[in-house]
DNA sequence: AATGAATGAGGGTTCATTCAT
DNA sequence: TATGAATGAACCCTCATTCAT
């Protein structure tokens, strides 16, 4: 009567026509973690931009509007995506050995980068599409920020601990070098590598010149 | 956020509008040419996903059809902007100097890109789409591939010129340095570093690297 | 303007909130009430196309099936919310003085109409909101019937009085001069009166006319 | 490439699969004159709220991305049909004649009413959805604004001229009277009176007294 | 009595593209 | 070369309603 919708014209309630499905229930986080899930795949595999709700509710096998039941908006989706997607960064990281050295620790992070580029493309891919949606998406820009400061801190502090104990050059420009670790394996992330092989070398350089000489430096 | 649907701001009509605009006619040359700088400025400023046709249309004063008309697709539309892109990259570059030392080369690598990021900060950006959309589509794919493989090859040709005049370490990787530069100013554009200065602090760190130590080195 | 769509204000995610809320069962009747104030409410500010199930749920503080639980369908919400307003309409209306002139009561009908305009506005409106749906909801078209013609037979029991004691012109077409009332009153609800002094103007100058000349007439 | 429209996922453009129908083209006048038709027609019958811009587009026989083409926005076309209506109540006036008498124009604005009201229905209806659908709405309230100010001076000026030539009473409140008058005409269209004889006779008595009397009055 | 999950059937709007002129 | 009208195929989102618990 009010909104008219083209159902029903009269007043009487349609009585179920025909069940095909029996409408599988399921609690609210199991099926949001499938549905996030999925949507992480899809960006994985075709971008932000061939993210489509229908497709991904289709995928998870439920009707595009219990989709929006979960995640009122795109958007919400996209949040939980990127919150999916910082939390397996933090939950798939090698963690510290106890009494490491710091070149240990290094590699540690050279590791950790191949370990996502080989085992965890999609985490790549996705981390490479937040990153290029970032500068026009304040929600993901801070995401982005985060992920990018808890990781420069992380090589701040191995770069001090090696020159604290003198296993790192003692005149190195830490902060420079720093982001000139991070640059490199955002080099691996964006493929300006060749190969692992040649990232691999890349680092390696690199680290060699971060312990090198003890003293003949510069 | 993520749509970026266009909100409607003027809604006019376009019922019958009786001034007939005298139907400007260029020659097809000069008008592809104003389309593919406009729809570069309009990637440079919304990426991919902000790029109409209609709007590319509007700002070049014609007809959506029009466009069409020079470009069939939009995909030949996004060709033309790649090479526009490229002949831009290749048009900038500082030239190299007659005599030049290695490490002026060098140098010469890192004022280009700090020219470019600080001067022609559409290129960037639109070069940043591009490679962020490079995964996903042939095209463009081998358009970065071919930017990317001119530059390493320039750099490998300096590398090479340094070690051979003795000016670079002689036990350097140059390969793996390559990348490593390239990975560099790779970071510059991505936006790993926190400042111009931070990346020029981080470029030198290499440089001395690469430099350093004649025959102290590892 | 027209479907006024809510914009999702918080987007706060149905997902996973622990706490229970204790679910108060209340019984049926108060409940019902509830509900049907809230949609009366809703209807008095945003109109018929404003109602939404789950925004009166939400304002009530229940779940939309729980309405639905008390309201199988809209219609009968409404429905219901047309019974609430009659009765208010029976209830809030100043009761005939025993020994009233009719005079008197005509003045009366004029201060009940206005009683409502500037003290029962909601009920103004929504009563506006079901006249201008009442043609085309056969439910609704009969309340409205039954609001009017009960007004009428008030207005024309008055004016008979009016007419045996002497005080009205004997040759009044009471049928038509009880219309006439009706539609000023009307006016009033329907906003045709630029201002309740316009209105009282004009109701003032058909009650002149109602008792004026005694014998000029015509 | 780009937005991923799913129809082209290589580079191929779609070659004509199926031609069904000629494609018909119209200019724009004649389409958008068809589409408010159409849109008006459908008010009339079902309201606003049965307003569909789909069903809109399928009764003139287009595409509803066409009618989109003509009116950007579904409000676009409603104040389009605004002003149609607007328009048409301009046109369809009985044209005041030349020497006329201010009673037979006063009589003028009851026949004019009951044309509508009799041979117009669909603009009686759309002008009710209008007037209902004012105090939500800006642009419609305005409308209606104008055309109770224009309505309301025609039978100002009425008024004006009949107590001036001596053949309406001369202590009639004018503001109060016209604004009776108006509403009277409004009972009709809200349809309080019970029949057209019912308003005929109504208008007339209210007429008696606008002539009554010369000199008895109240 | 009450609920959260689920759904069907739209609803308005967008956009690259076609085509007759 | 240039255009305005037209379109197909989506797209995101909404809402009354159902149903197992």
């Amino acid at each position: 009567m009010t909104q008219a919708r083209k159902t029903k014209t009269t007043g009487s309630r349609p009585t179920s026509s025909k069940r095909v499905e029996p409408r599988t229930r399921l609690h609210a986080d199991v099926r949001s973690k499938m549905i996030v899930e999925s949507a992480f795949r899809s960006i994985a595999k075709d971008g932000f931009e061939g993210l489509r709700t229908r497709d991904i509710a289709a995928l998870v096998g439920i009707n595009s509007a219990t989709l929006h039941h979960h995640f009122p908006t795109k958007d919400d989706l996209i949040a939980a995506v990127a919150i999916h997607l910082q939390s397996h960064f933090r939950l798939e990281k090698t963690p510290a050995v106890a009494g490491e050295s710091a070149a240990d620790a290094l590699e540690r992070q050279f590791k950790d980068a191949l370990f996502y580029y080989q085992h965890r493309p999609e985490m790549i891919a996705v981390y490479r599409e937040f990153v290029s949606r970032a500068p026009r998406d304040r929600m993901i820009r801070k995401l982005v920020q985060q992920l990018h400061d808890g990781w420069r801190q992380d090589v701040g502090e191995i770069l001090k601990r090696g020159q604290l104990d003198g296993s790192f050059r003692a005149d190195l420009n830490r902060d420079a070098t720093g982001s000139l670790i991070l640059s490199v394996v955002w080099g691996l992330i964006a493929q300006v590598f060749q190969s692992v092989d040649d990232f691999a070398a890349g680092f390696h350089e690199l680290a060699k010149w971060i312990k090198a000489g003890q003293g003949s430096g510069g």
